[in-house]
DNA sequence: GATACCATCTTGGGATACCAAACTGGTATC
DNA sequence: GATACCAGTTTGGTATCCCAAGATGGTATC
């Protein structure tokens, strides 16, 4: 794999695990000696980055993407439009194993897993979700959109049982598509992502004071 | 303006004018004559190109992503998807004036105006809809959209039938939107978007031929 | 005549050197 | 004391050089 690749995959990582902080600055000299490549493959992983809008110029300089509160609701909308879309194609299209697979992967996740496996699995969820539409656009917006919340995700602080219900709703969910009801398991996708959104914004609006104590930059108003 | 941009903004320009073939093969040392700046710059307007998906790898060369039939109707359903949701939130939150904006826009391109304005008006359109939502995510997703599909609708061979009729449904939708007919809006641009997705494969299914001579990689099948 | 092999050339990947612009800190002047 | 200005430093933008891998084409061998 090539250097590129490399720190384009790792400075990612950092950036997702919030290893860097959202709205730091970064230049390019310093990822240089970090990942210890020259600024060529810096600067390419670095515009690659800034496609998928996890780090962003700043006049001339570089910055890791800060969480906007803004933004969350706005991708709330974006999200029910293609997830309910994905959602009615899976009812139509998604062969019994697939959905099958789909639950395994909820059922992999054990109560007394990791934070990180947790995150991960509710992450993905989402998008093979969609991958049972079949429409390999609606895959990648799915995708993008869980990618822009994943940092948010991260530093909701989540009670064991907001966690159990998320995880009923999904199931909830993937029962609808097994027995093709459409219009339920949209209207069931809907309210999930309202519901994730609410956490959200309360939890984050909760901790903004705290989260900027830590070098977090959490901008604008939901 | 960075040469970067430059070289990105004429590259993309030549591309989606079709000035180089779909599937053609580029070489950054032919880029770097081309527009007189050195490979540093080129590469990086490659990188970002290829995360616009206007160019793609193959193996370690570089090439102009060809035209695939499957991608029209897959791109189809998600922007029934996205434009359907944006049509509905267009209902709720575009004001008067905004509207009347984007009724200025059909009715600025004159029936003897050159193909490029009209072909720009029609993507443009799509585009000024979505934001008429407010939503960013939509917005982008269909912009994105309309760009993947610019090529294709440009080598479509449009009667001024098939035109005027084009623009009789954009003008309905804008109706709608306007009496904030939210349902009969969406079904609307949906029987609009499967129209063009319908009128779209035809003409490329039949000019496959004679496109291929020209040198223009269309490939997949519908 | 076909095929296997080798020299050569092309091409992208990476490293480095140089430049210009922006920022920083300090000083001198009002 | 405040402000305007200047030198030094930092940083991204660009050009260029080197390298390894892959493509090419020609030749020798069977």
């Amino acid at each position: 794999m090539s250097q590129m690749q490399q720190i384009h995959d790792q400075l990612r990582e950092m950036i997702l695990s919030l290893e860097v902080a959202p709205g730091e600055r970064l230049t390019e000299r310093w990822l240089e000696g970090r990942f210890g490549g020259s600024r060529t493959p810096v600067r390419a992983a670095l515009v690659r980055l800034e496609a998928e809008e996890l780090v962003r110029r700043d006049g001339r300089n570089w910055m890791v993407a800060p969480i906007e509160l803004g933004e969350i609701a706005a991708l709330a909308e974006f999200r029910e439009a293609v997830e309910s879309s994905a959602v009615r194609l899976a009812c139509e299209r998604a062969s019994e194993v697939d959905i099958d697979a789909v639950t395994e992967l909820l059922d992999a996740c054990e109560p007394d897993a990791p934070r990180e496996e947790w995150h991960r699995v509710g992450t993905d969820f989402h998008v093979e979700v969609a991958r049972l539409s079949g429409n390999e656009f609606l895959i990648k917006a799915v995708a993008g959109a869980m990618t822009r919340l994943s940092r948010a995700r991260w530093l909701e602080l989540r009670t064991e049982q907001s966690r159990d219900h998320a995880w009923a709703e999904h199931r909830l969910l993937l029962d609808l598509i097994r027995r093709r009801e459409a219009d339920a398991a949209a209207q069931a996708i809907c309210e999930h992502i309202r519901d994730t959104r609410d956490r959200l914004l309360t939890s984050l609006e909760e901790d903004r004071r705290s989260l900027r104590a830590r070098g977090f930059a959490i901008v604008g108003k939901a």
